[in-house]
DNA sequence: CAAATATTGATACATTATATCGTTTCACTT
DNA sequence: AAGTGAAACGATATAATGTATCAATATTTG
């Protein structure tokens, strides 16, 4: 497996990336986690995540079920539901809220202190991590006395590609 | 009007808090906004704006809809919506992402960089301002490249009443 | 192999949100 | 007060997103 974490470097997916590596990467590292947890990585969610893969966009669940339609055939909704589910819960994949869509993380480690950048223009997502907001959300937590379950940080607005064309 | 805040020193909504001077802050500040903005505060804006000021819960849109229909007659799904779209356009209400839920904003300055609290017990929601955040993606957003034009914080758990029963 | 478990497909349905369009209401002018 | 244009509404239909159920099939385990 990649260990080197390239794919992770430009926080924003540039334009020339050699993308070729950001799939391999996304799904060699889905075949470990899944034997790690004893999970089971079977053709479905496995073509959910390379359908993913296939680019920084996040895609709703219903574009999804037209490229598993376009490569072989639709399954049902459900099905489709029941892989993200999988997806999510292993942290292989991340869900926008603000769009009710699901994109493929590129991040290798976790700390659920990620932050979202969608552009408005192509729709490219890139991943931050922050240990200053984090550190925030802890004195805030803290004087809140609220004790944080999830954080959901998505921003959105124009790439540095877009905005030079 | 009453202009001293007092609405949102408890960042968070305490118990006993005396709530009837939320909601008639909550819509007086609404026709003044609206006045300022030479927006019409009609009836059925300000009939969902009440029924969200009720508490420091979100609500579904269909859940609105619900208690239009006690109160008076139900109107038809887009009129909510609506009345709903006017009160976001305004900084009036948010709406929670994440649950596709809207609730009545109870902060008088509109910084942009608020985080919302949702409590996954008893669905109060708080907010907070942080200019530590708002540096931070500030400085982010400058090493990205990326142009901000919305930011989504919303931070789930349990609140400091339901963790003490 | 058999039993237990996990996954799928099929069907139906629930929830959230929007499109369209003719009518009504409102604010403003005369 | 009546006319006028813009804004809002009601009614209807439908789109988009997401779940529930359950019998059938596949996979793992004993």
């Amino acid at each position: 497996m990649n260990t080197d974490r390239s794919v992770e470097s430009p926080h924003f997916p540039q334009v020339g990336h050699d993308h070729a590596r950001c799939q391999s990467w996304i799904l060699q590292r889905a075949e470990v986690r899944c034997r790690q947890e004893g999970m089971r990585f079977i053709p479905q969610r496995r073509e959910v995540l390379e359908i993913l893969a296939t680019s920084h966009r996040s895609l709703g669940a219903y574009d999804i079920l037209e490229r598993m339609q376009a490569r072989a055939r639709r399954p049902p909704p459900a099905a489709v539901y029941r892989s993200l589910e999988f997806l999510l819960g292993l942290g292989l994949i991340h869900r926008m809220a603000g769009r009710n869509t699901y994109f493929a993380c590129t991040r290798s480690d976790h700390d659920q202190q990620i932050q979202f950048w969608i552009c408005r223009h192509c729709g490219m997502v890139g991943e931050t991590e922050s240990p200053v907001v984090a550190g925030e959300w802890q004195r805030l937590s803290d004087s809140l006395g609220f004790r944080v379950s999830s954080v959901n940080v998505e921003i959105e607005g124009e790439c540095i590609t877009c905005r030079n064309p």
